[in-house]
DNA sequence: CAACTGCGTTATGCTGCATAACGTAACACC
DNA sequence: GGTGTTACGTTATGCAGCATAACGCAGTTG
């Protein structure tokens, strides 16, 4: 999370128009605000943000806070912009922690990001790939879809990779259907840069993966894994990317549910 | 869901101490108001209630609501045991209507019910497998828990059926965990009469199932994967159950994609 | 130093949850 | 068939949170 600390830069500022003092002050509430609702959200164990408990942590009162935010729905989206990059950000660095010519192990490195993000910050988790907030109403094509966009694409990237180094066997689930095929074939939700596109089983398959991580990863991070062992969850949770992985045509990684470390293994990002 | 049409069964009322004509009216109006709830969330696609919009939707008023539930919370857990119930019926009723010796026709129904269950109820989706609500704390190891095993015995069941008749392959995802071995050899969270076990294989094979087919379900419940057509919504759900039968060792069933009425297919059963 | 701008305050209105206090109609029993 | 009892629904009240309005203060700017 961006914190107070911009002065750190600006003392040597050369590139950016250096912002006024009173700029400078502006960004850091922001971001106190932010930071202390999260703060909150992390302690209730909900997604539901009150302003008046903003502003007591602060030492405020609340209707300051329409100073820099118009209604609970504006900081909401700001929350929810940032979660989308605090997730893309985790994610790419851990893909990145791992050598590009092991693709599957950037599989596993993505998705092991992926469920940690959540399983760590699971309102922030809510907040984008949960059920839409009660009372919220995102902001129609808005900022939120343009992050969603940015943490989609990281993913995608990974299967670059791997197919331009030749790594990429034959996907399993064979039989894409034309509809995916000209999903594949003109991807409209990715940025501009990449107009490449990935054939069309191996975008099913990426799809895939993405699906079957995601729904291990909400069901854990809301609580509907509990009756299992965290390392029964760990198994589960390494079976369910290696399959996905496998279906994918990876090359298969050596197995690393000896270690019983999957859950933890990740150090963290944020 | 039950409505108040209580009378009708309690004219040639046999078996049954015959609720007494206040207690069917209270009921009817617990029915109603629940109804209504649901009518309200379902309108405005939320998961959050107003005690004075349901009471004026019924033209009463907000505090007579608490005749019939003690609080917010409560009419929440009530609507939450009612969704997994609702749920669970689908999902069996959909098994049912595929015939025992087609396991994996079976967990394709199976699968799609779930699926279309959600979409056509995404708040109630949300309500028991989605961000636990807001402001809500549910029951300690009250009525959702054990709403919750009966749904999940139903995929149980499922799989119970295909090994008795020998129509379980090798499951794909080999090399179980001890600590899956273990769940799978005391199951503590089936009910009682199923004391019967699955080989860990299977076991882990059917969580994966779960697994992938909640996260291709809630992605699409909660709107999240609206950048694919609708028919290639279809065709990825199709393949991902295809590649969880075939993990699970299900024989795999005939390629169903040419119809491309997945999404339309079940009928319904609410 | 005087006008401006932005920030934070108190004051106010509205809505929703929840309880209290009160009336009323159906039931139950003799 | 009256009479106490019970359940139900009402109006009245208190409280919390969102959001706006009106005001005062301080740092900034010419």
């Amino acid at each position: 999370m961006s914190s107070a600390s911009t002065e750190a830069t600006a003392t040597h500022g050369t590139a950016q128009p250096m912002p006024s003092r009173r700029e400078r002050a502006r960004a850091a509430t922001i971001a106190e605000i932010k930071e202390t609702a999260l703060r909150l959200m992390h302690e209730h164990g909900t997604t539901d943000l009150r302003f008046s408990d903003i502003a007591r942590e602060m030492g405020m009162t609340a209707p300051a806070l329409y100073r820099y935010f118009a209604d609970g729905d504006d900081l909401l989206t700001a929350l929810i912009v940032d979660a989308y990059d605090d997730l893309a950000d985790a994610v790419r660095e851990a893909r990145d922690r791992v050598p590009e010519g092991d693709p599957s192990g950037r599989l596993f490195a993505v998705s092991q990001a992926y469920r940690t993000w959540a399983r760590r910050e699971p309102q922030r988790f809510a907040l984008i790939l949960g059920t839409p907030v009660p009372g919220y109403a995102a902001p129609e094509e808005g900022p939120t879809t343009e992050a969603a966009r940015r943490a989609m694409t990281q993913l995608k990237s990974l299967f670059f990779d791997a197919l331009d180094r030749g790594l990429l066997g034959e996907p399993l689930i064979g039989d894409v259907d034309e509809s995916l095929r000209q999903h594949a074939e003109n991807p409209q939700y990715s940025g501009r840069a990449d107009e490449r596109t990935l054939p069309p089983e191996t975008f099913q398959a990426m799809l895939n993966c993405w699906v079957s991580l995601h729904g291990f990863t909400s069901l854990e991070a809301y609580g509907h894994l509990e009756f299992l062992s965290p390392e029964a969850r760990d198994a589960l949770f390494e079976a369910g990317v290696r399959l996905a992985a496998m279906a994918a045509g990876l090359p298969l990684p050596r197995a690393r549910s000896e270690s019983g470390s999957a859950g933890s293994a990740d150090p963290g990002t944020t």
